[in-house]
RNA sequence: GGAGAGGUGGCCGAGUGGUCGAAGGCGCUCCCCUGCUAAGGGAGUAUGGGUUAACGCUCAUCGAGGGUUCGAAUCCCUCCCUCUCCGCCA
Protein backbone atom coordinates (compact mmCIF):
# COMPACT_ATOMS: atom_id res chain seq x y z
CA UNK A 1 0.00 0.00 0.00
CA UNK A 2 1.26 3.21 -1.02
CA UNK A 3 1.20 6.16 1.64
CA UNK A 4 -1.98 7.69 1.83
CA UNK A 5 -0.23 11.40 3.18
CA UNK A 6 1.26 11.27 -0.24
CA UNK A 7 -1.76 10.79 -2.54
CA UNK A 8 -3.19 14.01 -0.61
CA UNK A 9 -0.09 16.07 -0.73
CA UNK A 10 2.07 15.17 -4.24
CA UNK A 11 -1.29 13.11 -5.92
CA UNK A 12 -0.13 14.43 -9.31
CA UNK A 13 3.53 13.24 -9.06
CA UNK A 14 2.05 9.41 -7.90
CA UNK A 15 -0.56 9.57 -10.70
CA UNK A 16 2.45 10.52 -13.26
CA UNK A 17 4.69 7.63 -11.33
CA UNK A 18 1.53 5.04 -11.59
CA UNK A 19 1.06 6.13 -15.73
CA UNK A 20 4.28 4.51 -16.65
CA UNK A 21 3.41 1.30 -14.35
CA UNK A 22 0.43 1.42 -16.82
CA UNK A 23 -1.67 2.09 -13.82
CA UNK A 24 -4.56 4.83 -14.44
CA UNK A 25 -4.82 6.39 -10.73
CA UNK A 26 -8.27 8.30 -10.76
CA UNK A 27 -6.87 10.92 -8.41
CA UNK A 28 -10.17 13.35 -8.21
CA UNK A 29 -12.01 10.23 -7.26
CA UNK A 30 -10.23 9.93 -4.17
CA UNK A 31 -9.29 13.85 -3.27
CA UNK A 32 -13.11 13.84 -3.38
CA UNK A 33 -13.68 11.04 -1.55
CA UNK A 34 -11.24 12.09 0.98
CA UNK A 35 -12.94 15.50 1.54
CA UNK A 36 -16.00 13.75 2.25
CA UNK A 37 -13.98 11.51 4.29
CA UNK A 38 -12.31 14.00 6.64
CA UNK A 39 -15.45 16.53 6.70
CA UNK A 40 -17.32 13.37 8.05
CA UNK A 41 -14.88 12.11 10.59
CA UNK A 42 -14.74 15.54 12.15
CA UNK A 43 -18.90 14.91 12.86
CA UNK A 44 -18.40 12.05 13.94
CA UNK A 45 -15.74 12.22 16.68
CA UNK A 46 -17.50 15.70 17.86
CA UNK A 47 -20.31 13.33 18.24
CA UNK A 48 -18.43 10.78 20.20
CA UNK A 49 -16.45 13.47 22.17
CA UNK A 50 -19.91 14.61 23.62
CA UNK A 51 -20.99 11.35 24.53
CA UNK A 52 -17.88 10.24 26.26
CA UNK A 53 -17.76 13.66 28.36
CA UNK A 54 -21.15 13.32 29.20
CA UNK A 55 -21.11 9.78 30.55
CA UNK A 56 -17.67 10.68 32.03
CA UNK A 57 -19.97 12.93 34.33
CA UNK A 58 -22.32 11.09 34.46
CA UNK A 59 -19.63 8.47 36.21
CA UNK A 60 -18.46 11.31 38.03
CA UNK A 61 -22.32 11.93 39.54
CA UNK A 62 -22.47 8.69 40.24
CA UNK A 63 -19.59 8.74 42.70
CA UNK A 64 -20.38 11.95 44.32
CA UNK A 65 -23.87 10.10 45.63
CA UNK A 66 -25.76 12.69 43.29
CA UNK A 67 -29.00 11.72 40.73
CA UNK A 68 -27.65 11.28 37.87
CA UNK A 69 -30.83 11.42 36.22
CA UNK A 70 -31.24 14.63 34.34
CA UNK A 71 -28.16 14.11 32.86
CA UNK A 72 -28.59 10.88 31.40
CA UNK A 73 -31.65 12.67 29.92
CA UNK A 74 -29.77 15.15 28.34
CA UNK A 75 -27.81 12.71 26.18
CA UNK A 76 -31.12 12.11 24.57
CA UNK A 77 -30.47 10.94 21.17
CA UNK A 78 -26.78 11.22 21.03
CA UNK A 79 -26.66 7.90 20.85
CA UNK A 80 -28.77 7.03 17.48
CA UNK A 81 -26.95 10.04 15.93
CA UNK A 82 -23.80 8.53 16.74
CA UNK A 83 -24.63 5.45 15.18
CA UNK A 84 -25.76 7.23 11.90
CA UNK A 85 -22.63 8.70 11.66
CA UNK A 86 -20.29 6.02 12.60
CA UNK A 87 -21.99 4.21 10.23
CA UNK A 88 -21.84 6.36 7.13
CA UNK A 89 -18.12 7.00 7.59
CA UNK A 90 -17.14 3.41 7.74
CA UNK A 91 -18.57 2.44 4.74
CA UNK A 92 -17.02 5.64 3.00
CA UNK A 93 -13.46 4.45 4.80
CA UNK A 94 -14.40 0.85 3.09
CA UNK A 95 -15.04 2.05 -0.09
CA UNK A 96 -11.98 4.34 0.02
CA UNK A 97 -9.83 1.14 1.62
CA UNK A 98 -11.02 -0.50 -1.77
CA UNK A 99 -10.02 2.40 -3.33
CA UNK A 100 -6.08 2.67 -2.32
CA UNK A 101 -5.70 -0.94 -1.66
CA UNK A 102 -5.92 -1.52 -5.26
CA UNK A 103 -3.47 0.67 -6.07
CA UNK A 104 0.31 -0.40 -7.08
CA UNK A 105 3.79 0.89 -5.90
CA UNK A 106 4.73 3.02 -8.29
CA UNK A 107 8.11 1.97 -10.09
CA UNK A 108 11.18 3.77 -8.91
CA UNK A 109 13.01 6.44 -11.29
CA UNK A 110 15.73 4.13 -12.24
CA UNK A 111 12.88 1.46 -13.33
CA UNK A 112 12.80 2.20 -17.85
CA UNK A 113 10.18 3.22 -19.93
CA UNK A 114 7.77 0.74 -21.31
CA UNK A 115 4.82 -1.34 -20.90
CA UNK A 116 5.42 -4.33 -22.32
CA UNK A 117 8.00 -7.23 -21.86
CA UNK A 118 10.63 -6.47 -24.89
CA UNK A 119 11.10 -2.91 -23.20
CA UNK A 120 12.99 -4.43 -21.10
CA UNK A 121 17.09 -3.39 -20.40
CA UNK A 122 19.25 -5.64 -20.59
CA UNK A 123 22.21 -4.60 -17.80
CA UNK A 124 24.63 -7.61 -18.72
CA UNK A 125 25.44 -10.62 -19.81
CA UNK A 126 27.40 -13.22 -18.10
CA UNK A 127 29.09 -16.34 -20.02
CA UNK A 128 28.18 -17.36 -23.52
CA UNK A 129 25.25 -19.19 -24.97
CA UNK A 130 25.98 -22.89 -24.60
CA UNK A 131 27.44 -24.55 -27.94
CA UNK A 132 27.21 -27.53 -29.00
CA UNK A 133 29.10 -29.50 -32.05
CA UNK A 134 25.33 -31.67 -32.29
CA UNK A 135 22.31 -30.77 -32.26
CA UNK A 136 21.05 -30.00 -28.72
CA UNK A 137 17.44 -31.63 -27.05
CA UNK A 138 15.53 -30.14 -24.65
CA UNK A 139 14.55 -31.29 -21.32
CA UNK A 140 11.79 -33.08 -22.13
CA UNK A 141 13.64 -35.41 -24.77
CA UNK A 142 16.11 -35.64 -22.59
CA UNK A 143 14.21 -37.05 -20.37
CA UNK A 144 12.04 -38.76 -22.62
CA UNK A 145 13.24 -42.01 -20.71
CA UNK A 146 10.69 -41.57 -17.94
CA UNK A 147 13.53 -39.72 -15.66
CA UNK A 148 10.23 -36.80 -16.39
CA UNK A 149 7.26 -37.84 -16.77
CA UNK A 150 4.47 -35.53 -17.45
CA UNK A 151 1.78 -38.51 -18.71
CA UNK A 152 2.16 -40.09 -15.26
CA UNK A 153 1.68 -36.24 -13.65
CA UNK A 154 -1.25 -36.06 -16.12
CA UNK A 155 -3.18 -39.30 -14.96
CA UNK A 156 -2.42 -38.00 -11.27
CA UNK A 157 -3.25 -34.49 -11.61
CA UNK A 158 -3.90 -32.57 -14.42
CA UNK A 159 -1.85 -30.63 -17.23
CA UNK A 160 1.10 -28.94 -15.77
CA UNK A 161 2.54 -31.51 -13.23
CA UNK A 162 5.68 -33.45 -13.21
CA UNK A 163 6.63 -36.90 -11.81
CA UNK A 164 10.25 -36.88 -11.66
CA UNK A 165 12.23 -40.70 -10.97
CA UNK A 166 15.69 -41.35 -10.12
CA UNK A 167 18.37 -38.98 -10.32
CA UNK A 168 16.05 -36.07 -12.09
CA UNK A 169 14.84 -36.05 -8.18
CA UNK A 170 18.27 -36.10 -6.66
CA UNK A 171 19.93 -33.48 -9.33
CA UNK A 172 16.88 -31.34 -7.77
CA UNK A 173 17.31 -32.20 -4.75
CA UNK A 174 20.99 -31.53 -5.00
CA UNK A 175 20.43 -27.96 -6.39
CA UNK A 176 18.21 -27.13 -3.60
CA UNK A 177 21.04 -28.21 -1.00
CA UNK A 178 23.66 -26.35 -2.78
CA UNK A 179 21.30 -23.48 -2.89
CA UNK A 180 20.59 -23.02 0.70
CA UNK A 181 23.92 -23.79 2.01
CA UNK A 182 25.43 -21.55 -0.74
CA UNK A 183 23.19 -19.04 0.85
CA UNK A 184 23.49 -19.61 4.61
CA UNK A 185 26.97 -20.02 4.56
CA UNK A 186 28.23 -17.46 2.02
CA UNK A 187 25.57 -15.33 1.88
CA UNK A 188 24.70 -15.02 5.24
CA UNK A 189 21.26 -15.90 5.32
CA UNK A 190 19.26 -17.72 7.91
CA UNK A 191 17.03 -21.02 7.21
CA UNK A 192 13.89 -21.13 7.75
CA UNK A 193 10.69 -23.34 7.19
CA UNK A 194 7.18 -22.46 6.61
CA UNK A 195 3.72 -23.22 6.31
CA UNK A 196 2.81 -24.09 2.79
CA UNK A 197 -0.59 -22.74 3.57
CA UNK A 198 -1.40 -19.08 4.11
CA UNK A 199 -4.28 -17.25 5.10
CA UNK A 200 -5.79 -14.09 3.70
CA UNK A 201 -4.17 -11.45 5.78
CA UNK A 202 -0.77 -12.46 4.83
CA UNK A 203 -1.76 -12.53 1.26
CA UNK A 204 -2.91 -9.19 1.79
CA UNK A 205 0.42 -8.62 3.40
CA UNK A 206 2.83 -8.93 0.70
CA UNK A 207 0.24 -7.57 -1.74
CA UNK A 208 -1.08 -10.88 -3.62
CA UNK A 209 -4.91 -9.70 -2.87
CA UNK A 210 -6.85 -8.41 -3.48
CA UNK A 211 -5.80 -8.33 -6.62
CA UNK A 212 -4.34 -11.22 -7.77
CA UNK A 213 -7.00 -13.97 -6.45
CA UNK A 214 -6.73 -15.60 -9.81
CA UNK A 215 -3.30 -16.57 -9.58
CA UNK A 216 -3.41 -18.80 -6.51
CA UNK A 217 -5.11 -21.99 -5.56
CA UNK A 218 -7.47 -21.60 -2.57
CA UNK A 219 -8.53 -24.43 -0.63
CA UNK A 220 -12.33 -25.63 -0.24
CA UNK A 221 -14.57 -25.05 3.20
CA UNK A 222 -14.73 -22.16 5.35
CA UNK A 223 -10.94 -21.85 6.58
CA UNK A 224 -9.67 -18.91 4.39
CA UNK A 225 -6.44 -21.28 3.47
CA UNK A 226 -4.57 -20.63 0.31
CA UNK A 227 -1.44 -22.63 -1.05
CA UNK A 228 1.61 -20.49 -1.26
CA UNK A 229 2.70 -19.00 -4.56
CA UNK A 230 5.86 -18.52 -3.34
CA UNK A 231 7.85 -18.54 -0.06
CA UNK A 232 7.88 -14.73 -0.41
CA UNK A 233 4.56 -14.82 1.43
CA UNK A 234 5.07 -16.89 5.16
CA UNK A 235 8.62 -15.68 4.78
CA UNK A 236 7.86 -12.05 4.97
CA UNK A 237 4.54 -12.20 6.86
CA UNK A 238 6.39 -13.30 9.71
CA UNK A 239 7.15 -10.10 10.25
CA UNK A 240 3.51 -8.56 10.20
CA UNK A 241 2.43 -6.75 13.24
CA UNK A 242 5.73 -6.65 14.78
CA UNK A 243 8.36 -3.81 15.73
CA UNK A 244 11.80 -5.63 15.15
CA UNK A 245 14.64 -3.77 17.28
CA UNK A 246 17.31 -2.11 14.88
CA UNK A 247 20.07 -4.39 15.95
CA UNK A 248 18.11 -7.16 14.49
CA UNK A 249 18.73 -5.89 11.18
CA UNK A 250 18.96 -6.63 8.13
CA UNK A 251 16.91 -9.78 8.52
CA UNK A 252 17.99 -12.40 6.08
CA UNK A 253 15.78 -15.82 5.29
CA UNK A 254 16.43 -18.30 2.89
CA UNK A 255 13.38 -20.80 2.19
CA UNK A 256 12.51 -23.60 0.29
CA UNK A 257 9.70 -24.69 -0.66
CA UNK A 258 7.26 -25.50 -3.19
CA UNK A 259 5.11 -23.03 -4.85
CA UNK A 260 1.76 -23.01 -6.17
CA UNK A 261 0.44 -20.82 -8.81
CA UNK A 262 -2.85 -21.76 -11.17
CA UNK A 263 -1.22 -20.02 -14.16
CA UNK A 264 -4.76 -18.25 -15.16
CA UNK A 265 -4.25 -16.21 -18.19
CA UNK A 266 -1.06 -18.32 -19.32
CA UNK A 267 -3.31 -21.10 -21.49
CA UNK A 268 -1.23 -21.98 -24.28
CA UNK A 269 2.43 -20.63 -22.94
CA UNK A 270 4.88 -23.07 -22.16
CA UNK A 271 2.65 -25.98 -22.12
CA UNK A 272 5.63 -28.76 -22.64
CA UNK A 273 8.04 -29.05 -20.46
CA UNK A 274 8.70 -28.40 -16.81
CA UNK A 275 8.97 -25.02 -17.46
CA UNK A 276 5.42 -23.25 -16.48
CA UNK A 277 3.76 -25.82 -13.79
CA UNK A 278 1.33 -25.82 -11.09
CA UNK A 279 3.69 -26.61 -8.73
CA UNK A 280 7.71 -26.47 -8.69
CA UNK A 281 10.47 -25.86 -5.87
CA UNK A 282 11.79 -22.72 -5.05
CA UNK A 283 14.60 -21.50 -2.90
CA UNK A 284 13.75 -18.03 -2.19
CA UNK A 285 15.70 -15.32 -0.13
CA UNK A 286 13.95 -12.46 1.68
CA UNK A 287 15.63 -9.07 3.46
CA UNK A 288 13.83 -6.98 5.30
CA UNK A 289 15.99 -3.87 6.14
CA UNK A 290 16.65 -0.49 7.14
CA UNK A 291 15.04 1.89 4.63
CA UNK A 292 18.08 3.71 3.24
CA UNK A 293 19.96 0.17 2.62
CA UNK A 294 17.36 -1.03 0.76
CA UNK A 295 18.49 -0.48 -3.01
CA UNK A 296 22.07 -1.52 -2.29
CA UNK A 297 20.30 -4.68 -0.94
CA UNK A 298 18.34 -5.55 -4.08
CA UNK A 299 21.54 -5.09 -5.65
CA UNK A 300 23.57 -7.92 -2.95
CA UNK A 301 20.26 -10.12 -3.53
CA UNK A 302 20.61 -10.75 -6.94
CA UNK A 303 24.25 -10.82 -6.54
CA UNK A 304 23.43 -13.49 -4.50
CA UNK A 305 21.23 -15.29 -7.09
CA UNK A 306 23.63 -14.35 -9.60
CA UNK A 307 26.20 -16.07 -7.82
CA UNK A 308 24.38 -19.76 -8.05
CA UNK A 309 24.46 -19.13 -11.72
CA UNK A 310 27.99 -18.51 -12.08
CA UNK A 311 28.92 -21.48 -9.57
CA UNK A 312 26.67 -23.67 -11.62
CA UNK A 313 28.54 -22.26 -14.89
CA UNK A 314 25.10 -21.30 -16.36
CA UNK A 315 25.64 -18.29 -19.22
CA UNK A 316 22.63 -16.01 -17.98
CA UNK A 317 21.61 -12.44 -18.38
CA UNK A 318 20.23 -9.42 -16.27
CA UNK A 319 17.12 -7.56 -16.90
CA UNK A 320 15.82 -4.59 -15.37
CA UNK A 321 12.13 -4.60 -15.92
CA UNK A 322 9.98 -1.66 -17.18
CA UNK A 323 7.68 -0.22 -15.19
CA UNK A 324 4.97 -1.83 -16.77
CA UNK A 325 6.46 -5.42 -16.52
CA UNK A 326 6.80 -5.07 -13.05
CA UNK A 327 4.55 -6.94 -10.26
CA UNK A 328 1.99 -5.18 -8.71
CA UNK A 329 3.78 -4.61 -5.16
CA UNK A 330 7.22 -4.06 -6.53
CA UNK A 331 9.18 -0.86 -7.48
CA UNK A 332 12.04 -2.06 -8.99
CA UNK A 333 12.59 -5.57 -10.49
CA UNK A 334 15.38 -7.20 -11.55
CA UNK A 335 15.21 -10.67 -13.78
CA UNK A 336 18.15 -12.80 -14.12
CA UNK A 337 17.18 -15.06 -17.58
CA UNK A 338 19.22 -18.06 -18.16
CA UNK A 339 20.46 -19.62 -21.59
CA UNK A 340 18.26 -22.88 -22.13
CA UNK A 341 19.81 -24.24 -25.47
CA UNK A 342 16.33 -26.46 -25.82
CA UNK A 343 14.36 -23.32 -26.64
CA UNK A 344 17.63 -21.10 -28.27
CA UNK A 345 16.62 -18.18 -25.67
CA UNK A 346 17.08 -16.83 -22.15
CA UNK A 347 14.19 -17.51 -20.05
CA UNK A 348 13.42 -16.06 -15.88
CA UNK A 349 15.32 -17.96 -13.80
CA UNK A 350 15.01 -15.60 -10.56
CA UNK A 351 12.90 -12.24 -9.79
CA UNK A 352 14.69 -9.96 -7.52
CA UNK A 353 12.50 -6.99 -5.95
CA UNK A 354 12.74 -4.29 -4.16
CA UNK A 355 9.20 -2.94 -2.76
CA UNK A 356 10.25 0.00 -0.31
CA UNK A 357 7.76 -0.45 2.45
CA UNK A 358 4.66 -1.04 0.28
CA UNK A 359 4.37 -4.68 1.43
CA UNK A 360 5.53 -3.84 5.09
CA UNK A 361 2.58 -0.65 5.25
CA UNK A 362 0.29 -3.43 4.48
CA UNK A 363 1.49 -5.79 7.41
CA UNK A 364 2.71 -3.02 10.28
CA UNK A 365 6.39 -4.71 10.02
CA UNK A 366 8.37 -2.40 11.68
CA UNK A 367 11.60 -1.62 13.57
CA UNK A 368 12.23 0.80 15.84
CA UNK A 369 14.35 3.58 15.23
CA UNK A 370 17.52 4.37 17.39
CA UNK A 371 17.63 7.66 16.54
CA UNK A 372 13.70 8.86 16.90
CA UNK A 373 12.66 6.27 19.27
CA UNK A 374 9.32 5.57 17.00
CA UNK A 375 8.77 2.46 14.79
CA UNK A 376 9.18 3.44 11.48
CA UNK A 377 8.38 1.05 8.15
CA UNK A 378 10.53 -1.62 7.20
CA UNK A 379 11.59 -2.11 3.66
CA UNK A 380 11.36 -5.77 2.44
CA UNK A 381 13.40 -7.55 -0.98
CA UNK A 382 13.08 -10.71 -1.75
CA UNK A 383 13.84 -12.87 -4.69
CA UNK A 384 14.86 -16.36 -6.36
CA UNK A 385 17.55 -18.27 -5.43
CA UNK A 386 16.90 -19.72 -7.37
CA UNK A 387 13.65 -21.39 -9.55
CA UNK A 388 14.62 -25.34 -8.54
CA UNK A 389 12.41 -26.74 -11.49
CA UNK A 390 13.73 -24.38 -14.09
CA UNK A 391 17.61 -24.75 -13.18
CA UNK A 392 17.12 -28.49 -13.37
CA UNK A 393 16.25 -27.98 -16.84
CA UNK A 394 19.05 -25.37 -17.47
CA UNK A 395 21.77 -28.03 -16.09
CA UNK A 396 20.38 -30.76 -18.12
CA UNK A 397 19.90 -28.91 -21.07
CA UNK A 398 23.25 -26.81 -20.96
CA UNK A 399 25.30 -29.80 -19.31
CA UNK A 400 24.39 -32.65 -22.08
CA UNK A 401 26.49 -34.61 -23.92
CA UNK A 402 26.11 -36.24 -27.26
CA UNK A 403 24.83 -39.54 -25.98
CA UNK A 404 22.12 -37.75 -23.97
CA UNK A 405 23.80 -38.32 -20.47
CA UNK A 406 24.70 -35.03 -18.54
CA UNK A 407 27.44 -33.64 -16.75
CA UNK A 408 27.22 -33.07 -13.93
CA UNK A 409 28.62 -29.52 -12.52
CA UNK A 410 31.47 -29.37 -10.52
CA UNK A 411 29.42 -27.66 -7.13
CA UNK A 412 27.01 -30.06 -8.08
CA UNK A 413 28.81 -33.58 -7.37
CA UNK A 414 29.56 -33.47 -3.99
CA UNK A 415 25.35 -33.75 -3.66
CA UNK A 416 25.35 -36.22 -6.23
CA UNK A 417 27.31 -38.86 -4.31
CA UNK A 418 30.37 -37.89 -6.36
CA UNK A 419 29.23 -38.91 -9.69
CA UNK A 420 30.40 -36.75 -12.26
CA UNK A 421 27.47 -37.83 -15.12
CA UNK A 422 23.93 -38.93 -15.09
CA UNK A 423 22.44 -40.75 -18.01
CA UNK A 424 18.72 -40.21 -17.38
C1' G B 1 -12.74 -35.51 18.75
C1' G B 2 -13.95 -34.84 24.57
C1' A B 3 -13.06 -31.86 29.18
C1' G B 4 -10.95 -27.60 31.40
C1' A B 5 -8.05 -22.88 31.62
C1' G B 6 -6.72 -18.59 29.22
C1' G B 7 -5.77 -14.39 25.33
C1' U B 8 -4.38 -6.99 28.58
C1' G B 9 1.38 -2.30 26.48
C1' G B 10 8.47 -4.43 23.96
C1' C B 11 7.96 -8.49 28.04
C1' C B 12 5.64 -10.21 32.81
C1' G B 13 1.25 -9.16 35.25
C1' A B 14 -3.17 -6.55 38.09
C1' G B 15 -7.81 -4.97 36.93
C1' U B 16 -15.74 -8.12 36.92
C1' G B 17 -19.77 -1.57 34.78
C1' G B 18 -17.81 4.86 35.47
C1' U B 19 -12.23 10.08 36.53
C1' C B 20 -8.94 2.96 33.01
C1' G B 21 -5.05 3.84 27.66
C1' A B 22 -5.09 0.80 31.75
C1' A B 23 -1.75 -0.46 38.84
C1' G B 24 2.86 -2.81 39.78
C1' G B 25 7.30 -5.06 37.95
C1' C B 26 11.04 -6.01 34.05
C1' G B 27 13.31 -3.82 30.01
C1' C B 28 14.62 0.73 27.60
C1' U B 29 15.90 6.37 27.42
C1' C B 30 17.60 10.74 29.99
C1' C B 31 19.36 12.89 34.59
C1' C B 32 21.52 12.59 39.71
C1' C B 33 24.72 9.99 43.07
C1' U B 34 28.84 6.73 43.54
C1' G B 35 36.88 7.84 41.97
C1' C B 36 35.92 1.43 37.91
C1' U B 37 31.95 -2.49 38.14
C1' A B 38 27.62 -3.40 40.91
C1' A B 39 23.95 -1.13 43.83
C1' G B 40 20.87 3.40 44.74
C1' G B 41 17.59 7.98 43.65
C1' G B 42 14.51 10.95 40.07
C1' A B 43 11.90 11.66 35.40
C1' G B 44 10.11 9.56 31.01
C1' U B 45 8.54 5.35 27.99
C1' A B 46 1.99 1.78 23.68
C1' U B 47 0.11 1.92 18.64
C1' G B 48 -2.76 3.82 14.73
C1' G B 49 -5.97 7.69 12.53
C1' G B 50 -7.62 12.89 12.17
C1' U B 51 -6.35 18.00 12.90
C1' U B 52 -2.37 21.76 13.70
C1' A B 53 3.31 25.67 11.32
C1' A B 54 4.12 23.80 16.18
C1' C B 55 2.75 23.14 21.45
C1' G B 56 -1.41 20.66 21.55
C1' C B 57 -6.39 18.88 20.88
C1' U B 58 -9.26 14.74 19.54
C1' C B 59 -10.93 9.64 18.06
C1' A B 60 -9.95 4.50 18.17
C1' U B 61 -7.50 0.18 20.08
C1' C B 62 -7.17 -4.67 26.36
C1' G B 63 -7.50 -11.77 20.45
C1' A B 64 -11.64 -10.60 16.24
C1' G B 65 -16.66 -9.37 15.24
C1' G B 66 -21.59 -8.37 17.01
C1' G B 67 -24.95 -7.07 21.31
C1' U B 68 -26.71 -4.78 26.18
C1' U B 69 -25.86 0.25 28.47
C1' C B 70 -25.78 7.24 29.09
C1' G B 71 -21.01 4.56 29.69
C1' A B 72 -17.66 -2.03 28.46
C1' A B 73 -10.82 -4.47 29.36
C1' U B 74 -14.98 -5.77 32.78
C1' C B 75 -21.73 -8.33 31.24
C1' C B 76 -24.05 -11.45 26.87
C1' C B 77 -23.49 -13.99 21.87
C1' U B 78 -20.45 -15.84 17.73
C1' C B 79 -15.71 -16.85 15.89
C1' C B 80 -10.23 -17.32 16.03
C1' C B 81 -5.96 -18.64 18.68
C1' U B 82 -2.89 -20.58 22.88
C1' C B 83 -2.13 -23.89 27.01
C1' U B 84 -3.31 -28.46 30.19
C1' C B 85 -5.47 -33.41 30.55
C1' C B 86 -7.85 -37.54 27.82
C1' G B 87 -8.55 -39.98 23.03
C1' C B 88 -6.45 -40.59 18.17
C1' C B 89 -2.23 -40.20 15.20
C1' A B 90 3.05 -39.37 11.49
Amino acid sequence: MLDVKRLRQAGEEVRAELARKGFDLDLSAFLSMDARRKDLQERTEALQNERNTASKAIGRAKAAGDDAAQLIAEVGDLGDRLTAAKSELEALQDEIDRFTQAIPNPPHESVPDGLKEEDNVEIRRWGEPTSFNFEPKDHVDLGVGGALDFEAAAKLSGSRFVVLRGDAVRLQRALTQFMIDTHVNEHGYEEIYVPYIVNRASLYGTGQLPKMEEDLFSLDGDADYYLIPTAEVPVTNLYRDTIVDASELPIRHVCHTPCFRSEAGSYGRDTRGMIRQHQFEKVEMVQLVKPEDSWATLDALAGHAEMILQKLGLPYRVMTLCGGDLGFASAKTIDLEVWLPGQDAYREISSCSNFLDFQARRMMARYRDPQTRKPALLHTINGSGLAVGRTMVAVMENYQQEDGSIAIPDVLQPYMGGRDTLSL
